[in-house]
DNA sequence: TTGTACGCGTTATCAG
DNA sequence: CTGATAACGCGTACAA
């Protein structure tokens, strides 16, 4: 009944397994394998369980035209007579198709989405910079796809590399605690994909960093406690292979320097400042025999942390004890006292590292700043106003 | 000079604008298009910016093997010889490659990413809810995009496309306040992507659906003034079409009516509450010729707002005036007094929603409740407690 | 065990 | 102005 296709043999088939549901057969003859498709024995559509999407085709299908035509339609590209646009667009309605962005993404090797990798949600810090940087990509058309290392390394570079893979257009990072090896980030120069550092910043890799004057910011800081006449003051800071801490304790440092404080080794603690930590080195320094008159914590959470403290010591702030923080954090305005702290522009870093990162990815030649630094302000509130009492000050540093 | 392709004719050809840097000609004679390349005037490769990255035809290439052996053996996939693969895999490694995950989103028709659309970042909420999720999704290996609606409804629309033309395997959605048609979820039903609404939900679509019991909680804060000995309780509410804010009114009704106590309707304000609108409705309620003696807010900023109003007018809080807020932004624990509010779990909230749409993800055809009611916390601090002094005191909310 | 050929949905190029 | 056709990079059914 059945022959073979080549040799045309009868006799020398025999069945060979299933393909897709058709028998295939072998002719021992030609030893060659074939199928013959006498009724199509696939299910009905309805097992099919992929929805089918309206696709650019089904259009020009049921027009009658090709799918470069609808195509072009769909783009309002030039040289289409109007009416067969219109009837594209209105069998487009009908058909509710919906453009598919991965195939014209895979086409285009362009995603419209920039990459956003943080180390934490914790503090309102990066939640601020994602607003900021979420304004300015979205009003250009751009999507945000955001990502979070846990301060960790290897959760950062396999961040990286899922961004990579996901070919966003350019990346606006703040790496890790840990990160002291750049080579993840290497990858993405060499692949023409355009990188902006913000905050936590390296000076190994260059590309532009966003930042703001840490080292200005601590020195006034510093410098304030001490025309409050605080005098033996003590710096909680954040770990050291962060620049921003080491800005941060330069400008403690220069400060204490420039008004011949007498820096005691122990008065400095740096490490990663979590509620506990800043409780178990809080509890340390006020618990010193000759104990600091004033405190410079790397952030408000930390400085908070020391007044409840002080609080529970009955260390009386400011009187006692000034304290410091830097972000102003909400809470900041509201504990009582005030706590005088370090404003940072969080919006503006987020805009101004999305601006960045979109001029980068129009034109990759395109000249930046190797770096951006903000200005931030000193917000002066109970927390460390020995001689004037009254209301918040401010002060914008240079 | 010039000759037609077909007709040979030279006379009548005319010149027919370019392509690509070739001039195209028309013969007039026969009608018939054609170019004419006498030299290649395509500038040197170096102009050719698009970068490229290996591919798996690279690797099959350079080893002698067709595309489909590199693709199993980089899959892993059974029935290939494990030289080959090593061989693969080493080459891979050796020429940097980095699969293209959109060619395989393609393929699959699935990318591995679960949208987010969230109405605002100016709360800590929304950042706490991502976290949770984030944590959650990420395990799963799944990536996670977010977008912000803004509170418009027109940018929720924009976003909900997006999210579909991106092709997200599922999409996590809290609404704006101005959200009340919501044929833009339809969509996805129809599509076949799955759909969790969390905290701002509607009932007229038919998904699962996580929130917190606001009825009980606010019921419970109610109550717990007129435990304090307040009597005439103002409620500042949300907008009445967000779902939340009704029951939280229904809340605030169902106490003040169980004790007895008289509800005035303008004791009772509704409405979006921006910082200048709590100020604007908390300095009518408090100029209010019989004004109230405590305050139930719909959110912690509001209650604040409030706070701040009657210390600049003198009002001693809780003395002469009682306030309770609700989702225990950080600040509210610093203020003086603590500001009496009620805590969402807001990681839960996020790692809640994250499971569901991962089991939908997963299939389609798994049977999830209807709605999930997590449990929220009164927390009770200064702003509310007129009988006993004394710490923070938490109530567990059924 | 491996190779061939096609499909995924678009855009761009080029020919008519 | 319109249609064919080749990419884009990968997975996989089918053939050998």
């Amino acid at each position: 009944m059945i022959k073979c296709v080549k040799c045309e043999q009868v006799d020398s088939i025999m069945k060979a397994g299933y393909v897709r549901g058709k028998q295939r057969y072998l002719c021992k003859t030609c030893n060659y394998y074939f199928t013959h498709s006498e009724k199509d024995l696939s299910l009905p559509s309805a097992v099919k369980r992929k929805r089918h999407q309206t696709t650019i085709i089904d259009i020009a299908k049921s027009l009658g035209v090709s799918n470069s035509t609808v195509s072009r339609a769909l783009h309002g590209h030039a040289d289409i007579n109007p009416e067969t646009r219109q009837a594209v667009l209105d069998k487009a309605l009908q058909l509710d198709y919906q453009p598919n962005q991965l195939a014209y993404n895979l086409v285009k090797s362009k995603t419209n989405t920039i990459g956003m990798i943080v180390p934490e949600f914790h503090n309102p810090f990066f939640p601020n910079v994602i607003i900021g940087a979420h304004e300015v990509l979205t009003k250009a058309g751009y999507n945000l796809t955001i990502m979070q290392s846990n301060e960790s390394y290897q959760v950062e570079i396999s961040n990286t590399k899922a961004m990579l893979a996901n070919r966003i257009d350019g990346l606006l990072i703040s790496l890790t605690q840990e990160t002291n090896n750049f080579e993840h980030l290497g990858v993405f120069e060499k692949r023409g994909i355009p990188l902006v550092l913000f905050n936590r910043v390296c000076e190994q890799i260059n590309v532009p960093k966003v930042v703001v004057n840490d080292f200005e910011a601590s020195f006034l800081a510093v410098e304030h406690l001490i025309m409050n006449g605080y005098e033996r003051i003590a710096h909680l800071g954040g770990p050291l292979n962060l620049l921003v801490s080491q800005e941060r304790l330069r400008g403690y440092r220069a400060a204490m320097e420039k008004h011949g404080k007498i820096i005691e080794d122990h008065m400095i603690i740096q490490g990663m400042l979590t509620q506990q930590k800043a409780r178990i080195y809080g509890q340390y320094l006020l618990d010193l025999a000759n104990r600091p008159d004033a405190i410079f914590a790397v952030n408000d959470s930390a400085a908070i942390e020391i007044m409840l403290i002080a609080k529970e010591k009955g260390i009386s702030i400011p009187d006692e004890l000034g304290v410091v923080g830097f972000s102003d954090n909400p809470e900041s305005a509201y504990i009582g006292p005030g706590l005088t702290t370090i404003r940072q522009p969080t919006h503006e870093i987020g805009r101004t590292t999305a601006d960045w990162i979109l001029q980068l990815v129009d034109d990759e030649d395109v000249i930046l700043p190797d770096k951006k630094i903000l200005k931030t302000e000193l917000i002066v509130r109970g927390s460390s106003r020995r001689c004037v009492r009254g209301n918040t000050k401010k002060v914008r540093i240079q």
